[in-house]
DNA sequence: CGGATTCATTTTAAGCTTAAAACAATTGGC
DNA sequence: GCCAATTGTTTTAAGCTTAAAATGAATCCG
């Protein structure tokens, strides 16, 4: 067809040649393995050694690292998990004793939740076996590899965030 | 404390001091949120262009590499899902048209699923979207960064299937 | 003050997911 | 041929997940 444009620099040729991305769908395929098989794995194990599920966990986390306890809101934002979800996920969590609702007294919409002493204690032990396990999973990896690693998804992360959000054109 | 037996070598002083293993922590962090990022993403793309849901998607993108069809026990291995998940799966893209089932004739207690030449279309057009977004999502990376962060994976993937499978002490 | 709007949470409906139990068909050993 | 073990699938029970509708409370503004 048109191939008199083709030839202006490698980019160019690079850019407007409709090829094929399978390359680019490997690498998401194997960075795909590589998540659920870490996740399946902690999941595993924090069900056998603590009978806890990975999303009662992550919430303890979230209240941990927020002593003075999160609204529903807040805790859905950092989960990046639907509002409707939370209010399943936290019932039962008190039900477990591990957490307290205390619903606002300066405003009696919002509801806020903290882990009880219990909750805290448990989550301890969790985190940090959790923390072990990972070093585990990572522990082929050199110092510079790591580093490698996290910076080259750093970049990923940008650009991913960038191909998302960004095609809004015009504006 | 005991400072004494610190100053050996760099190496012992890493491997013998309790150390956090908090950089670990991030990375694998960063690596969720990257899978997440994208995942949820083509998740919610496949929907809104497609009304397909991703479990779906991978389903088909099975029987599509296996023109012959699969049985659901050879399915269930290659997605990583139970076998009592896909019984369910594929009820529904068999209502919707797009899968058959057949019984086996020479043994009949295996079910062997099929693309229709419906869901052959369908599939097909998904797919193609999906490698176009998947190229965006990476877009960023140069090929010599793709390559690196492919490389690292590997040994990722590697190094956490030997963690996971591995500590059987005593074999 | 009072109606409209906004905001936080809950409820609902639909679907995914698993492990474990149940079923059904085949195969192996006698 | 028959019984036991194995194998492939389905069912069941419990939990996670979301989007959308419903509720209830606070706030805005005329």
């Amino acid at each position: 067809m048109d191939d008199a444009r083709l030839i202006v620099d490698a980019e160019t040729v690079v850019a407007e040649r409709p090829r094929d991305h399978k390359a680019e769908l490997r690498l998401w395929l194997r960075l795909l393995t590589c998540a659920t098989l870490v996740e399946d794995e902690i999941r595993s194990r924090l069900r056998s050694e603590f009978d806890v599920t990975l999303p009662r966990f992550d919430l303890m986390a979230q209240l941990h690292k927020a002593p003075d306890g999160l609204t529903l809101s807040q805790l859905s934002g950092r989960m990046m998990v639907s509002n409707g979800n939370l209010t399943a996920l936290v019932e039962r969590l008190v039900e477990a004793g591990q957490l307290e609702r205390r619903v606002s007294e300066t405003d009696r919409r919002v509801v806020n939740v903290v882990l009880t002493a219990q909750g805290e204690r448990d989550f301890a032990a969790m985190a940090s076996r959790h923390e072990g396990w990972i070093a585990d999973f990572f522990g082929e990896l050199s110092d510079a590899e790591s580093e490698d690693l996290m910076r080259l998804l750093g970049k990923l992360k940008a650009s991913a965030r960038a191909a998302i959000t960004g095609p809004r054109e015009g504006r």
